[in-house]
DNA sequence: GCCA
DNA sequence: CAGTACG
DNA sequence: TGGCCGCTACTG
């Protein structure tokens, strides 16, 4: 027992101090890794081509076809879905006994539900106060809430149940949704705890049977003999990742999934000879090869921070050198992005600024620049429209000016509600080239980060605003939502034309297969992250092995119709054809097109249909009128799928929305739009009384952007606004009690509203945000 | 991501 | 209830 | 440091 502390502590010292050579320049790939990243790209490069191609025959048989590429990726079998259930039922105990909470292993929220209360970290001390001084504050945030919960902590600890683990944010969580096992599988000594901690935090479950891990972690120095026995007890070890405890390691550092196949994390522990059950797909050649230990390999290229100072012509290993439109700035900031750069491009979902920014000397030149602007200010507070001077004021000035200025042109000017934004307004927009990256980064954080992503939004909705070009940090950090990293981002889009992070990000293959996987109807991040890491890397892969909702399947098997956009035309062409139906139900029920299409979109993403009738006071009441209209129109093959309707939901009297796709008939397609083809599209009906149907219309007008706006603002006033109406913020603390009377104050009048609201009406094309 |  | 979707 | 839209609605 002692040995083994003993060994297993100089192994953590060992592990240590390859953390902190990882810190200290952490893009420090090896070779190996920066190998199999250039596979991964080439792999997809020829995969993903196709990926919005589409087969001139009906959708239905138009799935793309699979990358025919190989490739060494673990990839499930399709006898592994079906082990989440069987898991789940054989031990329950690890797990909520919720029956929804099947296969939601990370997320631990509710972790004082599980069972095995105590956690064995028999010492006090933190295991990160021996951290290397640069990493202490992070982990101390990491390890504070150290606790137990579902884990298998086996070891006798006096200590009880206490703070629970602290999740870190989503973007961080790059374990989620596995399942680690460790050999030997307990807590006993800080080194293993503070890993274990360490995976949990960022979304590892971790299981107390072999059968049920994805990821099996063996402690260095042992072999594959030693872990033999372990392995042979179980069956279901193909499929499973097996390796060795430097693999979470290395994955914390990187912030991302690394490839578990590298020699470095299977050493020893795979045999060429005869593994119980090899799973072939995720034994690569090189691994069974050599399974001869060989020195622990140490980082090659430790950039310090020292070198990182470099000028930026040497950091740029671009072609073409860097211009200095801006000579005495430019250098400078050019640095500072690139520093950050270097640190951030690890992980999409890197969190907060890193110290070096503090000690960049930007803010000290914003002071000056600030009463500059405070001057030009105070020289036409409350003309919104002046638009170049006025939007540039800064923060500080901003909550000056809320004291000074009258009720209509004050704080509210700051939502983006009250803001002009115009569709088209990019297009011509100096600052378009900016923008347009921007928007990139958009998209690489949809539906992962919803805040940075509301902030690079909110970004975006400033400098289009602005009619001149910024082109510096200090300046853009003037706009409203532009802080210091997007303003550095933004100085250096405007510098050499493009963004380092973006175009990294880009390039990794687990956000082009993430992002895939994300543009399927059903499936959030939670899902495609979980999809990722059982090695999913297409839509057949999905089709044919992954356990699919009945809405995922659909998404997926008409994935290119879905996802391909719905000219103007055609919107009013399929409005048409449920109005026409509709019109031999009930002709006294009227449809409004809502969506981008209110808001003057040549295109739409979808149909959305706002369904009402006068003398309407509960959307119950048209309930009997959409079944009918439902039927019919499934009966003529217009709609073609249900995805969300409202089977069992009479009960809250809600019932208000239904989701399903429709395919313009033939009948209905116009001579002059070429050769008809059917493709399937979104369609939304929305259920609205009259006396909700400002509201409504609001919300389903939108942008997103715009409601979540001017939801805000209503609540910052005291109200709230929902889809149903503007209601008095009435707290009723008591679970619904006696909600129904009074509140509401407007749900009838979209004018209305806004008045109530005290914003200036805005036409739906004048709500792009 | 930004901001109070 | 958590995940996902809607604008 | 916590909030960032909705006492949203629907699914499983």
């Amino acid at each position: 027992m002692e040995e083994r502390k003993l060994a297993e502590k100089i192994a953590y010292f060992k592990r240590l101090s390859a953390i902190q050579a990882e810190e200290n320049g952490d893009d420090a790939y090896d070779a190996e890794e920066q190998a199999h990243r250039e596979r991964c790209k080439t792999f997809h490069n020829a995969t993903s081509t196709s990926s919005r191609a589409k087969s001139p025959a009906p959708s239905v048989t138009g799935l793309r076809k699979p990358g025919t590429v190989s490739q060494p990726l673990p990839c499930p079998d399709s006898s592994q879905g079906s082990d989440d259930l069987e898991i789940i039922k054989v031990t329950p105990r690890n797990r909520s006994s919720r029956p929804g909470a099947a296969g939601i292993a990370d997320k631990t929220p509710n972790v004082e539900e599980e069972i095995i209360p105590e956690s064995a970290h028999p010492d006090p001390k933190p295991a990160h106060s021996f951290l290397h001084p640069l990493l202490r504050p992070r982990m101390t945030r990491q390890t504070s809430g150290l606790t137990s919960d579902n884990s298998p902590s086996t070891s006798t600890a006096k200590r009880k149940k206490q703070a629970r683990l602290k999740l870190l944010p989503e973007n961080q969580q790059i374990f989620r949704g596995l399942r680690f096992y460790y050999i030997p599988n307990d807590d006993a000594n800080r080194v293993r705890a503070a890993q274990i901690t360490k995976a949990r935090e960022r979304g590892a479950s971790w299981v107390r049977t072999l059968k049920e891990a994805t990821h099996v972690i063996v402690d260095e120095g042992l072999t594959y003999q030693d872990i033999k026995s372990d392995l042979m007890s179980d069956s279901s070890s193909p499929g499973k990742v097996i390796v060795n405890a430097n693999y979470p390691i290395d994955c914390v550092i990187h912030r991302i999934l690394l490839n578990p196949n590298q020699e470095k994390y299977v050493r020893n522990l795979r045999v060429a000879e005869t593994p119980p059950s090899p799973n072939p797909s995720s034994l690569p050649a090189s691994a069974q090869a050599s399974s001869n230990s060989l020195e622990i390999k140490r980082k090659q290229r430790k950039r310090s921070r020292k070198d990182q100072e470099l000028p930026p012509e040497t950091q740029s290993d671009y072609g073409e050198p860097l211009q200095n439109n801006t000579p005495s700035i430019a250098p400078v900031t050019t640095i500072a992005a690139a520093l950050v750069e270097d640190e951030l491009s690890q992980y999409i979902g890197l969190v907060q600024g890193n110290s070096l920014y503090l000690e960049m000397p930007l803010e000290e030149e914003e002071d000056s620049a600030q009463s500059e602007a405070t001057k030009d200010d105070e020289a036409e507070s409350g003309s919104e429209s002046s638009k170049d001077e006025s939007s540039r004021k800064k923060k500080r000035r901003t909550r000056e000016k809320i004291q000074l200025s009258q009720e209509d042109t004050t704080w509210q000017d700051s939502f983006a509600c009250m803001k002009g934004g115009t569709r088209g307004a990019a297009v011509d927009n100096p600052n378009a080239a900016t923008i347009e990256l921007l928007q990139l980064m958009v998209g690489m954080y949809e539906h992962r980060d919803d805040w940075r992503c509301k902030s690079y939004r909110r970004a975006i909705t400033a400098l289009r605003q602005q009619t001149r070009k910024i082109t510096t940090a200090k300046e853009a950090m003037k706009l409203p939502g532009i802080g210091k990293s997007l303003a550095a981002k933004i100085e250096e889009i405007a510098a050499d034309g493009r963004l380092r992070k973006l175009e990294h990000a880009q390039q990794r293959p687990e956000n082009k297969i993430l992002n895939l996987f994300l543009k399927v109807y059903g499936v959030g991040i939670g899902q495609a992250n979980k999809w990722v890491s059982q090695g999913y890397r297409t839509l057949e892969d999905l089709r044919e092995k992954a356990k699919l909702s009945t809405n995922q399947r659909i998404g997926i098997e008409h994935f290119d119709d879905l996802n391909e956009r719905i000219p103007r035309w055609e919107v009013e062409a399929l409005a048409a054809v449920v109005r026409e139906a509709a019109g031999d139900i009930d002709a006294s029920v009227e449809f409004i097109i809502g969506g981008s299409y209110r808001r003057g979109s040549d295109s739409s993403g979808d149909i959305d249909l706002i369904i009402t009738k006068k003398r309407t006071r509960s959307s119950q009441n048209l309930l009997p009128f959409l079944e009918k209209l439902i039927k019919r129109l499934t009966d003529d093959g217009f709609l073609t799928a249900a995805l969300a309707s409202f089977s069992g939901n009479t009960k809250k009297g809600h019932g208000s929305k239904w989701h399903g796709c429709c395919v313009l008939p033939e009948t209905a397609f116009p001579k002059d739009k070429g050769k008809y083809r059917p493709i399937w599209r979104r369609i939304d009906l929305l259920l609205v009384p009259e006396t909700e149907l400002g509201a409504a219309l609001i919300y389903f007008t939108g942008n997103d952007i715009f409601n979540r706006s001017i939801r805000l603002l209503a609540s910052k006033k005291g109200l709230r606004l929902n889809q149903r109406g503007l209601f008095k913020d009435v707290l009723r603390g008591k679970r619904g009690v006696t909600y129904t009377e009074g509140d509401p104050l407007e749900g009838r009048d979209e004018k209305r509203i806004f008045e109530l609201l005290g914003v200036k009406w805005r036409e739906p094309h004048e709500r792009w945000c």
